[in-house]
DNA sequence: CTAGTATTTGGCCATTTAGCCAAGTACGCA
DNA sequence: TGCGTACTTGGCTAAATGGCCAAATACTAG
């Protein structure tokens, strides 16, 4: 018995993780942590892709809510739209250090 | 300029948030912490698949370090082995609700 | 208006993912 | 030993993802 509440609950919450879920995605939420608004054209240097690549990561964390965007002349300066970020990689962290306890190999 | 050790912390995280980023994944987790210890038998009740699909969902989530398992007898149980899960529920509620406070058009 | 910069979007390809079925493995019981 | 149950793994297909290049859009400066 699954409501249809419930699906779509889940769902939003994989949304957001799997927006969450790539390393250049998070090295862009890291950079936006330390420096509250950076430009795409900044952006690009953090990750070392495309533009249009880094534009498509944005557009999928601005599509979870993550961050917002504001366009300011001919430049597009991102920013961090939720502040618990902090407690959700402390958390991610304390399964890495289990994990490096355990000596569990990963990223196999 | 990118270290060694920054690509993997980052890959680590990514690894270990695409693991979450799952509705059935989801689901199992919560199933996980209300019920403490459950056999894979009953999980596909959960989310209604196949056995090998939660099979393979399982040992993603193994994989990552989120759950572990032990065998008795011919059945294998699955727990939580991560605690601070729930506070990063918590934080992705927050993405949600705040996403649900302005409109944003979620799941599009 | 024209050229140039910043960004997004369309199109394409290679890789990964999720799902199912079927086959393999492990264990318990007769 | 041989059957049945619990689970995992191999093999396949359809769909999603990530990356690049090139084209489109938005804006500035001249």
């Amino acid at each position: 018995m699954e409501s249809r509440e419930d699906r779509i609950r889940y769902e939003t919450r994989a949304k957001i993780l799997k927006a969450l879920a790539h390393p250049s995605r998070l090295k862009l939420i890291d950079k936006l942590a330390e420096e509250e608004e950076v430009c795409v054209c900044d952006l690009t240097e953090v990750i070392g892709s495309d533009m249009s690549t880094v534009s498509r990561h944005l557009s999928q964390l601005k599509n979870a809510g993550i961050v917002e965007s504001e366009k300011h002349g001919q430049m597009v300066f991102y920013r961090l739209r939720v502040k618990c970020l902090k407690s959700l990689f402390r958390c991610i962290e304390s399964v890495v250090q289990c994990n490096v306890d355990e000596s569990l190999v990963m990223l196999s």
